[in-house]
DNA sequence: AGCCCTGCTGCGAAAATTCGCAACAAATAG
DNA sequence: CTATTTGTTGCGAATTTTCGCAGCAGGGCT
Protein backbone atom coordinates (compact mmCIF):
# COMPACT_ATOMS: atom_id res chain seq x y z
CA UNK A 1 0.00 0.00 0.00
CA UNK A 2 3.02 2.32 0.85
CA UNK A 3 3.33 3.36 -2.92
CA UNK A 4 7.30 3.45 -3.87
CA UNK A 5 7.79 7.48 -2.61
CA UNK A 6 11.06 7.23 -4.99
CA UNK A 7 8.90 8.51 -7.90
CA UNK A 8 7.52 11.29 -6.29
CA UNK A 9 10.93 12.12 -4.61
CA UNK A 10 12.31 12.24 -8.38
CA UNK A 11 9.09 14.67 -9.45
CA UNK A 12 9.98 16.92 -6.71
CA UNK A 13 13.58 17.21 -7.42
CA UNK A 14 13.22 17.39 -10.94
CA UNK A 15 10.68 20.65 -10.41
CA UNK A 16 13.42 22.25 -7.84
CA UNK A 17 12.16 21.04 -4.68
CA UNK A 18 14.34 19.35 -2.11
CA UNK A 19 12.99 15.88 -0.39
CA UNK A 20 14.26 16.27 3.04
CA UNK A 21 14.25 13.80 5.66
CA UNK A 22 11.04 16.20 7.14
CA UNK A 23 9.62 15.78 4.29
CA UNK A 24 10.06 12.11 3.66
CA UNK A 25 8.62 11.55 7.27
CA UNK A 26 5.98 13.49 6.77
CA UNK A 27 5.40 11.95 3.52
CA UNK A 28 5.27 8.12 4.72
CA UNK A 29 3.25 8.86 7.22
CA UNK A 30 0.77 9.56 5.39
CA UNK A 31 0.85 7.07 3.50
CA UNK A 32 0.69 4.83 6.61
CA UNK A 33 -2.09 6.79 8.54
CA UNK A 34 -4.29 5.94 5.54
CA UNK A 35 -7.89 7.75 4.37
CA UNK A 36 -8.36 11.41 5.46
CA UNK A 37 -4.98 12.02 7.92
CA UNK A 38 -5.36 15.08 10.44
CA UNK A 39 -1.81 17.61 10.80
CA UNK A 40 -2.25 16.38 14.45
CA UNK A 41 -2.09 12.64 13.82
CA UNK A 42 1.06 13.40 10.81
CA UNK A 43 2.64 15.16 13.80
CA UNK A 44 2.29 12.74 16.52
CA UNK A 45 3.30 9.86 14.66
CA UNK A 46 6.44 11.42 13.08
CA UNK A 47 7.42 13.03 16.25
CA UNK A 48 8.22 9.35 17.88
CA UNK A 49 11.04 9.17 15.22
CA UNK A 50 11.81 12.87 14.89
CA UNK A 51 11.24 14.44 18.02
CA UNK A 52 12.69 17.99 16.91
CA UNK A 53 9.98 18.09 14.00
CA UNK A 54 7.86 21.00 14.51
CA UNK A 55 4.23 21.28 13.76
CA UNK A 56 4.63 23.94 11.53
CA UNK A 57 7.11 22.09 9.05
CA UNK A 58 3.33 19.29 9.32
CA UNK A 59 1.53 22.11 8.47
CA UNK A 60 3.63 23.59 5.86
CA UNK A 61 5.05 20.13 4.30
CA UNK A 62 1.10 19.28 4.01
CA UNK A 63 0.57 22.31 2.30
CA UNK A 64 3.40 22.18 0.36
CA UNK A 65 2.91 18.25 -1.32
CA UNK A 66 -0.66 19.31 -1.81
CA UNK A 67 0.54 22.17 -3.57
CA UNK A 68 2.89 19.44 -5.78
CA UNK A 69 -0.49 17.74 -6.05
CA UNK A 70 0.90 14.98 -4.31
CA UNK A 71 -1.56 14.94 -1.81
CA UNK A 72 -5.02 16.10 -1.97
CA UNK A 73 -7.22 18.18 0.63
CA UNK A 74 -10.08 17.02 2.41
CA UNK A 75 -13.04 18.78 3.52
CA UNK A 76 -14.31 17.55 6.89
CA UNK A 77 -18.03 18.47 8.12
CA UNK A 78 -16.79 20.07 10.99
CA UNK A 79 -14.75 22.20 8.69
CA UNK A 80 -11.08 20.83 9.49
CA UNK A 81 -8.70 19.55 6.91
CA UNK A 82 -7.34 16.03 6.31
CA UNK A 83 -5.09 14.88 3.74
CA UNK A 84 -4.78 12.02 2.05
CA UNK A 85 -2.57 10.39 -0.97
CA UNK A 86 -3.70 11.62 -4.19
CA UNK A 87 -3.76 8.41 -6.40
CA UNK A 88 -3.79 8.51 -10.07
CA UNK A 89 -7.50 7.77 -9.99
CA UNK A 90 -9.16 10.16 -8.09
CA UNK A 91 -11.81 9.67 -5.67
CA UNK A 92 -14.54 11.88 -4.26
CA UNK A 93 -16.18 11.89 -0.90
CA UNK A 94 -19.92 12.62 0.49
CA UNK A 95 -19.56 13.95 3.79
CA UNK A 96 -22.56 13.51 6.21
CA UNK A 97 -23.39 16.68 8.66
CA UNK A 98 -24.68 14.67 10.89
CA UNK A 99 -22.60 11.80 11.18
CA UNK A 100 -19.36 12.67 9.68
CA UNK A 101 -19.12 9.82 7.67
CA UNK A 102 -17.18 9.49 4.82
CA UNK A 103 -18.62 8.24 1.39
CA UNK A 104 -16.27 7.10 -1.45
CA UNK A 105 -17.28 7.98 -4.97
CA UNK A 106 -15.90 6.75 -7.87
CA UNK A 107 -14.20 9.95 -10.65
CA UNK A 108 -16.55 8.33 -13.31
CA UNK A 109 -19.54 9.92 -11.38
CA UNK A 110 -17.79 13.38 -11.67
CA UNK A 111 -16.81 13.15 -15.77
CA UNK A 112 -19.59 14.81 -17.30
CA UNK A 113 -20.19 17.30 -14.77
CA UNK A 114 -16.79 18.56 -15.00
CA UNK A 115 -17.09 18.79 -18.28
CA UNK A 116 -20.00 20.69 -18.44
CA UNK A 117 -18.52 23.50 -15.99
CA UNK A 118 -15.83 23.72 -18.65
CA UNK A 119 -17.40 24.25 -21.22
CA UNK A 120 -20.03 25.96 -20.00
CA UNK A 121 -18.41 28.28 -17.26
CA UNK A 122 -14.22 27.58 -18.71
CA UNK A 123 -13.65 26.52 -15.13
CA UNK A 124 -11.29 23.83 -14.65
CA UNK A 125 -12.75 21.49 -11.61
CA UNK A 126 -9.73 20.35 -9.62
CA UNK A 127 -9.76 16.41 -10.54
CA UNK A 128 -8.03 15.11 -7.51
CA UNK A 129 -10.63 15.57 -5.44
CA UNK A 130 -14.26 17.00 -4.32
CA UNK A 131 -16.34 17.22 -1.24
CA UNK A 132 -19.69 16.69 -1.55
CA UNK A 133 -21.70 17.62 2.17
CA UNK A 134 -25.05 15.81 2.76
CA UNK A 135 -26.79 13.91 4.51
CA UNK A 136 -26.36 9.96 4.53
CA UNK A 137 -29.13 7.03 4.25
CA UNK A 138 -28.63 6.17 8.16
CA UNK A 139 -28.73 9.74 9.30
CA UNK A 140 -32.18 10.42 6.77
CA UNK A 141 -34.04 7.49 8.19
CA UNK A 142 -33.49 8.11 11.73
CA UNK A 143 -34.20 11.84 10.98
CA UNK A 144 -37.62 10.71 9.74
CA UNK A 145 -38.32 9.23 12.68
CA UNK B 1 -30.72 43.85 0.20
CA UNK B 2 -30.97 43.11 4.34
CA UNK B 3 -33.58 40.62 4.52
CA UNK B 4 -35.81 41.19 6.95
CA UNK B 5 -34.95 38.94 9.69
CA UNK B 6 -37.92 38.89 11.77
CA UNK B 7 -39.08 36.26 9.58
CA UNK B 8 -35.73 34.38 10.55
CA UNK B 9 -36.31 35.33 14.32
CA UNK B 10 -39.68 33.90 14.00
CA UNK B 11 -38.39 30.68 13.11
CA UNK B 12 -36.05 30.65 15.25
CA UNK B 13 -38.66 31.13 18.17
CA UNK B 14 -40.97 28.41 16.45
CA UNK B 15 -38.18 26.23 17.00
CA UNK B 16 -37.66 26.86 20.95
CA UNK B 17 -34.40 29.34 20.23
CA UNK B 18 -34.20 32.29 21.74
CA UNK B 19 -33.29 35.68 19.62
CA UNK B 20 -30.86 37.40 21.51
CA UNK B 21 -28.82 40.74 21.02
CA UNK B 22 -25.86 39.35 19.88
CA UNK B 23 -27.67 36.78 17.79
CA UNK B 24 -29.56 39.47 15.81
CA UNK B 25 -26.26 41.96 15.56
CA UNK B 26 -24.64 38.68 14.46
CA UNK B 27 -26.54 38.19 11.56
CA UNK B 28 -27.28 41.38 10.80
CA UNK B 29 -23.20 41.74 10.16
CA UNK B 30 -23.48 38.65 7.65
CA UNK B 31 -26.47 40.62 6.07
CA UNK B 32 -24.90 43.65 5.31
CA UNK B 33 -20.99 42.11 5.26
CA UNK B 34 -22.60 40.37 2.03
CA UNK B 35 -20.94 37.53 0.08
CA UNK B 36 -18.51 35.29 1.80
CA UNK B 37 -18.15 37.19 5.43
CA UNK B 38 -15.24 35.39 7.76
CA UNK B 39 -15.55 35.31 11.68
CA UNK B 40 -13.03 37.99 12.51
CA UNK B 41 -15.15 40.43 9.76
CA UNK B 42 -18.16 40.01 11.77
CA UNK B 43 -16.43 39.94 14.94
CA UNK B 44 -14.97 43.65 13.63
CA UNK B 45 -17.96 44.81 12.60
CA UNK B 46 -20.59 43.96 15.83
CA UNK B 47 -17.55 44.83 18.29
CA UNK B 48 -18.16 48.28 17.24
CA UNK B 49 -21.22 48.55 18.59
CA UNK B 50 -20.95 46.03 21.46
CA UNK B 51 -17.44 46.14 22.75
CA UNK B 52 -18.20 42.54 25.39
CA UNK B 53 -19.67 40.28 22.60
CA UNK B 54 -17.12 37.94 22.66
CA UNK B 55 -15.25 36.10 19.37
CA UNK B 56 -16.42 32.78 21.08
CA UNK B 57 -20.02 34.09 20.78
CA UNK B 58 -19.19 34.85 17.07
CA UNK B 59 -17.87 31.45 16.46
CA UNK B 60 -20.80 29.78 18.50
CA UNK B 61 -23.71 31.66 16.57
CA UNK B 62 -22.06 31.51 13.25
CA UNK B 63 -22.17 27.39 13.37
CA UNK B 64 -25.58 27.58 15.46
CA UNK B 65 -27.13 29.65 12.36
CA UNK B 66 -25.72 27.35 10.11
CA UNK B 67 -27.31 24.59 11.77
CA UNK B 68 -30.51 26.33 11.63
CA UNK B 69 -30.01 26.81 7.33
CA UNK B 70 -30.05 30.28 8.00
CA UNK B 71 -26.40 30.34 6.72
CA UNK B 72 -24.36 28.44 5.03
CA UNK B 73 -20.40 27.42 5.26
CA UNK B 74 -18.20 28.69 2.15
CA UNK B 75 -14.57 26.87 1.93
CA UNK B 76 -12.26 29.18 0.61
CA UNK B 77 -9.20 28.03 -1.30
CA UNK B 78 -7.46 28.48 1.57
CA UNK B 79 -9.20 25.97 3.44
CA UNK B 80 -10.42 28.83 6.17
CA UNK B 81 -14.37 29.17 6.27
CA UNK B 82 -16.50 31.88 5.51
CA UNK B 83 -20.59 32.43 5.65
CA UNK B 84 -23.15 33.77 3.84
CA UNK B 85 -26.66 34.02 3.98
CA UNK B 86 -28.66 30.82 2.81
CA UNK B 87 -31.15 32.41 0.35
CA UNK B 88 -33.99 30.48 -1.19
CA UNK B 89 -32.61 29.77 -4.43
CA UNK B 90 -29.16 28.49 -3.18
CA UNK B 91 -26.34 28.76 -5.43
CA UNK B 92 -22.51 27.55 -5.34
CA UNK B 93 -19.31 28.43 -6.14
CA UNK B 94 -16.56 27.62 -8.61
CA UNK B 95 -13.10 28.67 -6.46
CA UNK B 96 -9.68 29.24 -8.10
CA UNK B 97 -7.15 27.46 -6.37
CA UNK B 98 -4.40 29.79 -7.89
CA UNK B 99 -6.12 33.29 -7.45
CA UNK B 100 -8.81 32.79 -4.79
CA UNK B 101 -11.40 33.66 -6.87
CA UNK B 102 -15.02 32.92 -6.40
CA UNK B 103 -17.57 32.53 -9.36
CA UNK B 104 -21.53 31.76 -9.13
CA UNK B 105 -22.99 29.32 -9.95
CA UNK B 106 -26.76 28.38 -10.38
CA UNK B 107 -28.56 25.82 -8.56
CA UNK B 108 -29.68 24.35 -11.76
CA UNK B 109 -26.32 23.01 -13.11
CA UNK B 110 -26.33 20.81 -9.93
CA UNK B 111 -29.92 19.27 -9.93
CA UNK B 112 -29.37 16.47 -12.31
CA UNK B 113 -26.06 15.73 -10.21
CA UNK B 114 -27.91 15.51 -7.02
CA UNK B 115 -30.45 13.35 -8.73
CA UNK B 116 -28.03 10.56 -9.56
CA UNK B 117 -26.33 10.80 -5.90
CA UNK B 118 -29.63 9.96 -4.38
CA UNK B 119 -30.48 7.28 -6.49
CA UNK B 120 -27.37 5.83 -6.75
CA UNK B 121 -25.70 5.79 -3.29
CA UNK B 122 -29.01 7.05 -1.36
CA UNK B 123 -27.33 9.87 0.04
CA UNK B 124 -28.89 13.44 -0.01
CA UNK B 125 -26.74 16.51 -1.31
CA UNK B 126 -26.66 19.41 0.61
CA UNK B 127 -29.08 21.47 -1.20
CA UNK B 128 -27.77 24.62 0.62
CA UNK B 129 -23.74 25.11 -0.99
CA UNK B 130 -21.43 23.13 -2.50
CA UNK B 131 -17.76 24.48 -3.53
CA UNK B 132 -15.73 23.10 -6.26
CA UNK B 133 -12.20 24.15 -6.49
CA UNK B 134 -10.06 24.29 -9.77
CA UNK B 135 -8.56 26.73 -11.77
CA UNK B 136 -10.61 29.69 -14.04
CA UNK B 137 -10.08 30.61 -16.93
CA UNK B 138 -7.51 33.73 -16.58
CA UNK B 139 -5.02 31.21 -14.50
CA UNK B 140 -5.31 28.61 -16.63
CA UNK B 141 -4.56 31.09 -19.71
CA UNK B 142 -1.80 32.26 -17.59
CA UNK B 143 -0.34 29.07 -16.61
CA UNK B 144 0.12 27.74 -19.73
CA UNK B 145 2.40 30.78 -20.78
C1' DA C 1 -44.70 38.05 42.07
C1' DG C 2 -41.21 34.24 42.86
C1' DC C 3 -39.00 29.78 41.40
C1' DC C 4 -37.04 26.40 38.13
C1' DC C 5 -35.12 25.01 34.11
C1' DT C 6 -32.54 25.48 30.35
C1' DG C 7 -30.23 28.18 26.89
C1' DC C 8 -26.76 31.57 26.07
C1' DT C 9 -22.99 34.30 26.95
C1' DG C 10 -18.49 36.00 28.77
C1' DC C 11 -14.30 34.91 30.36
C1' DG C 12 -10.01 32.90 30.36
C1' DA C 13 -7.43 28.93 29.17
C1' DA C 14 -6.38 25.55 25.82
C1' DA C 15 -5.73 23.92 21.31
C1' DA C 16 -4.98 24.53 16.45
C1' DT C 17 -2.82 27.07 12.82
C1' DT C 18 0.04 30.63 10.84
C1' DC C 19 3.92 33.83 10.65
C1' DG C 20 8.58 36.09 10.85
C1' DC C 21 13.05 35.54 11.40
C1' DA C 22 17.55 33.68 12.14
C1' DA C 23 20.21 29.59 11.31
C1' DC C 24 21.20 25.63 8.26
C1' DA C 25 21.97 22.90 4.31
C1' DA C 26 22.02 21.78 -0.38
C1' DA C 27 22.93 23.27 -5.12
C1' DT C 28 25.38 26.22 -7.88
C1' DA C 29 28.78 29.56 -9.56
C1' DG C 30 33.25 31.27 -9.55
C1' DC D 1 37.47 24.57 -2.72
C1' DT D 2 35.14 28.64 -1.20
C1' DA D 3 31.47 31.93 -1.72
C1' DT D 4 26.80 32.94 -2.92
C1' DT D 5 22.31 31.94 -3.41
C1' DT D 6 18.07 29.95 -2.36
C1' DG D 7 15.09 26.55 -0.19
C1' DT D 8 13.86 24.65 4.26
C1' DT D 9 13.52 24.21 9.07
C1' DG D 10 13.04 25.28 14.16
C1' DC D 11 11.75 28.29 17.34
C1' DG D 12 8.80 31.30 19.58
C1' DA D 13 5.26 34.57 19.10
C1' DA D 14 0.96 35.87 17.09
C1' DT D 15 -3.41 34.64 15.45
C1' DT D 16 -7.40 31.84 14.96
C1' DT D 17 -10.62 28.65 16.80
C1' DT D 18 -12.37 25.76 20.39
C1' DC D 19 -13.57 24.47 25.15
C1' DG D 20 -15.20 24.36 30.01
C1' DC D 21 -17.34 26.44 33.37
C1' DA D 22 -19.67 29.78 36.17
C1' DG D 23 -23.20 33.17 35.92
C1' DC D 24 -26.91 35.64 33.75
C1' DA D 25 -31.52 35.80 31.62
C1' DG D 26 -35.89 34.47 29.43
C1' DG D 27 -39.89 31.51 29.42
C1' DG D 28 -42.94 28.65 31.73
C1' DC D 29 -45.05 27.30 35.99
C1' DT D 30 -47.64 28.12 40.40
Amino acid sequence: MPHNTTEINQRLRKSGYRVTPQRQLILDAVCQLGEHVTPESVYDHVHRTAPTLSRATVYRVLHFLTEQRILTMVHMADGRLAYELAGPEPHHHLVCRTCDSLLELPHSVLRSFRRAMDSQYDFEIDVSHVSFFGHCTDCRNSAGA
